[in-house]
DNA sequence: AATTGTGAATACTTTCACAGCG
DNA sequence: CGCTGTGAAAGTATTCACAATT
């Protein structure tokens, strides 16, 4: 998988009461957190199917987690199940919904309009899960001027500018490793407090700031990893042998 | 982040002794395999610096991680430090270059050249890391034949041909969510055992193959769920919280 | 004197198993 | 009766702290 980071650990005493929110609101564990966004998709996709209602068991296996995990994950957000029935499948999708910020939309902006970030920008999933890309920022004088569904591509100097106008707290990196450290100084300096960067660098950024990072290479590597295993359990046993599970998300 | 998946969660009793390869090459957790890409990265950095000897610390901070952490994941690999002075860079670059696999080349398939498949085809990094893409394909008749970096896109019907002639073994799929699985299927049947997914679905595959999933969408939600997080406590007490270290990778 | 390598301790995550409830 | 919700148990991962080594 991919990498969540938040630089800056030390934690508040949580002195704060948590009686605003109608569910509780704390705590939620990292990798429950990764896994809402899959609850979300299988639940869109039943909701569009016509199923109402889904027990833990059957989500669950559309999620590729087990009915256990799922219920545990589920747990930390509120009881929003009927037992010996299932979950709503609109009520749930609401509150997952609610809980992951997908209800609102969320203005984003990417820098780097390269091959990635051109993919990034044209890229429809974003869009259906509520992000409205709003800005599209290069220092290439080939690019800038081009539009990518009506959206002109603005000066890297002009990044400023982009920022204020359109609000938006989350930005993409797509530029090459030696810009991105550059670029998230002047993202967080404008009041971007999330970042998903896929140059190949590891972004350094004030505590407060979340950063997740895409490396595709890496990707490959870990895969290239199980396959040099495979390949060196065939040569010993005379079959492949299976993996155990991986892990994260 | 992205995650990993092997389905088929059966285990060999290990009865195979292990003493082919010179170091230990039993059960490395997932969550070291994962950063050894990290640490690969850096240490290929730091020898086109002219360092050539580094500590767990120096290491540790360029990749983002503790220094026990660092030394515990090199640990699982064999000792290969100097008490009272570090690591050798060229040394432990070829160890954990030869673990990962990443002393031979990777012949790679990409499945679907659309916007995403067009941005990898063109992504250097994969080159570098030791991956060759030696097929593209798609079905759409508009591209089969067009060419990127000398290499021409190949119709989907002729998977089978391309995947045999290549003989390679990790494939990536850049399809539409609804073509995924199909295309997965067919990869498997071919000897594919390593597939890197972007497509945003659940690859079902039998055991003995390796998914990794990177779903872009999914990892922009995880972002958004941080940053209603942030706001939330922002509203409650004034000033925003620090939030504890991610996971994953 | 400095830094690795590693058991032991801590923290986190997943699974189990069953009580609770519709 | 069936399925959720959840404490408790088991399994993993990370950090600590120090002995071992150059």
């Amino acid at each position: 998988m991919s990498s969540a980071e938040t630089l800056g650990r030390d934690r508040e005493g949580r002195a704060a009461a948590l009686l605003a929110e109608p569910v509780a609101d704390k705590g939620i564990p990292a990798s429950t957190v990764a896994r809402l966004p899959v609850y979300l998709r299988v639940l869109h996709q039943l909701a569009g199917s016509g199923q109402d209602t889904v027990s833990s068991g059957a989500l669950a296996e559309a999620a590729g987690v087990s009915p256990s995990q799922l219920r545990k994950d589920l747990s930390y957000l509120g009881s929003y199940g009927t037992r010996g029935v299932g979950y709503d499948v609109a009520h749930l999708s609401f509150q997952l919904g609610r809980e992951v910020g997908s209800t609102q939309e969320w203005p984003v902006v990417i820098v780097g309009i390269g091959n990635l970030g051109t993919a990034l920008a044209n890229y429809s999933g974003f869009y259906s899960r509520g992000f409205r890309v709003v800005g599209l920022v290069d220092p290439s004088p080939d690019l800038v001027g081009r539009r990518i569904h009506g959206l002109a591509i603005t000066d890297l100097a002009e990044l400023e500018d982009v920022v204020g106008r359109t609000g938006a707290v989350i930005a993409v990196i797509a530029t090459p490793a030696e810009a991105a450290q550059g670029v998230a100084d002047r993202l967080v300096q404008l009041g971007v407090t999330s970042i998903l960067n896929f140059a190949a660098t590891l972004l350094a950024v004030p505590p407060g700031v979340t950063v997740r990072k895409v490396d595709l290479g890496q990707e490959l590597q870990i895969l290239a990893y199980h396959e040099h295993r495979k390949a060196g359990e065939l040569s010993k046993t005379g079959h492949a042998t299976v993996r155990e599970r991986g892990m994260i998300d």
